[in-house]
DNA sequence: AAATTATATAGATATATTCCTATGTGTATA
DNA sequence: TATACACATAGGAATATATCTATATAATTT
């Protein structure tokens, strides 16, 4: 699988997007657990939540009615070292 | 030094700033030079390299009338590095 | 000193982004 | 089946971003 750069760097320059990032680090968690930790509305939170989906950032998960959404290290992983190694040389 | 991540990623997430990235990889060039690859007006350009060196992504050296810039792979290398680090478990 | 050259800054406009409120959709429950 | 609940989508307003043209600044050349 191939990522798209841009809409990678894009979703991940915006802190409540990092924020969610974080909070979904070492557990998965639901869209209204996320909202908790916000001062925004519901609405707002499960915009950045698609934007961190199409990115390829996150993934999701529906159970009855809620949505849990946890991270994909493997993109952050390839997204961050595959730009790093498109500008600087290895060390070996 | 400290990256200010969030700049950092702004930066990098616009196609133009990339490819002046790419352009700035293996040799220092100046505002002109840079501006022969692109269709976009003089102004713009010096608009993003102020971006990015703004962001510590560039630095710059006068020389004359003319400015050149080249990258800063530490800046890389430390902004990318650090954010992975943030999200995934190293293995050992 | 005046003109030229290289780059930066200012101001305007179009588009993109972020947030809100209102409403739609799908699932569970009374 | 009607209602409630969890989340997503739509539409609008405020702000940010990217681009342009015009102009300022600073160094060089005539």
């Amino acid at each position: 699988m191939s990522y798209d750069l841009n809409k990678f760097f894009k979703a991940i320059s915006d802190p409540t997007r990092v924020k969610i990032m974080e909070l979904l680090k070492d557990k998965e968690m639901n869209v209204g657990e996320i909202c908790q930790h916000f001062e925004m509305q519901q609405p707002s939170i499960s915009h950045h939540l698609s934007i961190l989906k199409n990115a390829d950032i996150v993934k999701d998960r529906k159970q009855g009615k809620e949505v849990f959404y946890h991270l994909d290290s493997i993109c952050i992983v390839n997204c961050c070292s595959g730009f790093q190694r498109q500008f600087v040389e290895q060390k070996e």
